[in-house]
Parts: structure tokens; sequence; C-alpha cells
DNA sequence: TTTATAATGAACATCGTGTTGAATAATGTC
DNA sequence: GACATTATTCAACACGATGTTCATTATAAA
């Protein structure tokens, strides 16, 4: 636990917080000054320095909570679990907890994945589930692959974090069920398949 | 045609060129002043207003340089013909031919899709296969959709994007003809089903 | 060679930075 | 409530990068 209880610490570190969330949704970050965060947090700018090294330090300490605050979901993910959950109706459980919390840090993610965004940080999130996956994958390796490991897992990775990023640019319409779901399906029987666009293989079509 | 023949203009231009390719493997772009990139340059800091604007609008001039290259290559794209070669030997040309552009900006491909890189770039590329894809999916579209089709459309095009940015990664140490071939397997039969981990389904699993 | 123009070097005001020290204000504790 | 602690404020500072200027020099095209 970070001991911090003094109000005006407290207070003064929400203001800068507050501040920067609302000139992240105007300009680059890149571009946001220390005059900028402090002005617009209506306190003096040596007040900032007392806080944070500079803009991209505030930054990259509100990144790191995100990313592990999402961690922390991801790590509950098990790939076998999630195959048995294919053709069932209720969507995995793990996985609807991970859009559960990626929604509640929607404003901050939209932001930093949008295309003012952070690469850094959205790779950093990619990687995360990249991981998970490779060390899964040892275990139920088929006797010979058909494709190289890495672009497998480059593929469902990014397949997977396109979705997310196309749930947080589009308003999170759906549901973090509904989202489990599409997941799931997407990655047994591919786009073509899932979308009806083409038979399953082996059944009808060809 | 811009007509620029001074051959004064020309190496300056060269040189500036150079120059920022050599700093953003160094550091962040938005990091990079007009003074370094005059400093390395070798060239007065006051020639470069004579060129460009500041730093962000000569990145962007070869931003949109690079974008346009790979753009011609996608516009012969053509998904019906794509699914013609789902199970033949060869790749689907004009695939290749996406890979073998990409491969000639590599460099600077891979610093603008890497970590330092810049995420408005790597969403316009992304982009330029979604809408590609839009317009094809019109055409093919089944009687009615098993999940939202901008989601499948997100879905693809990030997955696609995946393997691009792991190709540039990993040193490109696949052919284009093995990339194109990836990818039309993993479209058309998922990740589980083409890696080998899950049975076709409707064949013999389940 | 002549003419046009690109590049140079120096100077300038402007702006944000990061730091300092003294004064002021708010907080937690006894 | 009084006190010691600590957060915040305010003004000032040198520093570095910016964007612009103007006269001068160098190089290109004709």
């Amino acid at each position: 636990m970070t001991e911090k209880l003094d109000r005006r610490k407290a207070r003064t570190r929400q203001l800068l917080h507050d501040a920067l969330m609302s000139l992240l949704q105007e300009k680059n970050a890149e571009t946001i000054t220390v005059t900028d965060v402090a002005d617009r947090a209506d306190v003096n700018r040596g007040t900032f320095y007392l806080h944070y090294k500079d803009v991209a330090d505030m930054l990259q300490q509100m990144k790191d909570y995100v990313f592990e605050r999402v961690q922390a979901r991801v790590e509950h993910l098990d790939i076998s679990e999630a195959m048995k959950y294919i053709d069932r109706k209720e969507p995995y459980p793990a996985s609807v907890g991970i859009f559960e919390e990626i929604g509640r840090h929607a404003e901050f993610l939209r932001i930093m994945l949008g295309p003012r965004g952070d690469l850094a940080f959205a790779r950093q999130l990619r990687e995360l589930m990249s991981s998970r996956m490779y060390a899964k994958l040892q275990i139920v390796a088929p006797p010979h692959w058909s494709m190289p490991a890495d672009y497998l897992v480059a593929f469902v990775a990014s397949a997977n974090f396109g979705l997310v990023t196309h749930w947080l640019d589009t308003g999170m319409h759906l549901t973090p069920e509904e989202m489990a779901k599409i997941i799931v399906r997407l990655m047994n029987y591919g786009p073509l398949v899932s979308s009806g666009i083409r038979q399953a293989p082996g059944l009808l079509g060809e």
C-alpha cells in the first residue's frame, strides 16, 4: 500500500488527474505541457513537480495502473477452459470479466488506444494476451504445426485486440457477454465460416 | 508531378531525410527537435524551415508517401479472388504484392508501427484494409449474419495487421509468398483449426 | 557570364522548462 | 484548541528550442 492520507495531496492529485484527462480529449499527449495541466487544474505549476517528474511520467503512472487491473483479469484466462464454451449458449466467464474491466477504464483506454494514443501501451496490452497464449500453447500443441507458432499467436492476439478497440471506438454498445461470445466463435471457426460467408469446410462446401 | 530539379534542394532534402530516419531509431518522434535534425544533417537550422514547417510536418509527408504506395497495392485486392486460392499451393498474387511493397518500406514501417510509432498511422493502415473489406462484404453477404458485420471487419483487419507487424518485428524472415499463404489459411479455417489444435468442425470433432 | 535561388550565419523575442527559497495555508496529532 | 508538519503558493532564475528576420555567400540553371 502506498501511504498517502493528506487530503491536500489527494485533492491536488485528483485535480491534476482530471485536468490531464480533460486535455487528452483535446490534444496529443506529447504536446500537453506541465503549464497546461497546472493551469487547467488551477494549481501552481511548481506544485505539479511536487507530484510528478513531468507529464509523461504522470501519464505513465496512469497507464501502469490500468494495465495492472486488466492484467489481473487476464491471469484468470485458461484457453483449455475457453474451448469448452465453443458451442455453449453462455459465454466464458473469465473472458466476460476482461471486458468488464476494460469497460471500467473505457474513457482512458479509448484515448490511449485511439488515433492520438500510445502505440507502446497498445502493444503492451497486445503482448499481455500473447504471452498468456504462448504458455498454454505448449500444452495443447498438436503433433506438427502447419504454420509458425509465433505467427499464430500474433494473429490471435491482434484479432482479439482489434475487437476490443472496435468495441471502445463504437461506444461499447454490445455487452461484455456478447463480446465474449463473438470472440470464442471467431477463434474457432474463423471469420469466413463464423460470418456465414463460407460453409464449414469438410461439411458441405468446396 | 512535383517540379523540383535543383540539385541543392534535392540534396538538402535527402540529408534531412536521412537525418530524421537516423534519429527515429534512437528516440521518440515527438522529442526530436528541428535542431536535432539540422545538426545531424549538417545543415543550417534555418534551412530546415525552407523545406518543412516542423518535424511533425516532415514526418507526415513521409507517412503520406508510404501510405499511398501501400494503398495502391491494396486497391488490387479482391476478396472473391482471394478465396479461390484457399486450398491451392500458390499464394494469391495481389496479397504477395502487398507484402513486397511493405518490405520495400520496412525500415520506416518498423519504426512507425513499433513501440515508438504512430497510432494514427497504424490505424490508418488498418482502416485501409477495413474499408476495402466492407465494400466486398456487401456482395458475398450471406442471407443472415451470425454476428455484427463491423466486428467481423475489425477482427479480420486487425488480425491481418497483426501478422504484418509481427513480420516486421521479427525481421521479415518469411517470404511475401509464405505470408500470403498464412493469411489465406487463417482467414478460412480460423486460428485453432489452422494450427492443428482443433479438428475441422463437422468433420471429426465434437 | 549572368541571373536566379538555395543555403548560411547571426540575431531576436517568445515560450516552456526545471529548480530555488521564502512566505502562506491547510492538515494531522497531541 | 494549539502546535508541529507538510503541502501549496508566488516570484525569480538560467536554459534550451522555437520560428522569424536579413544580409551575405555559394551554387545551380540559362
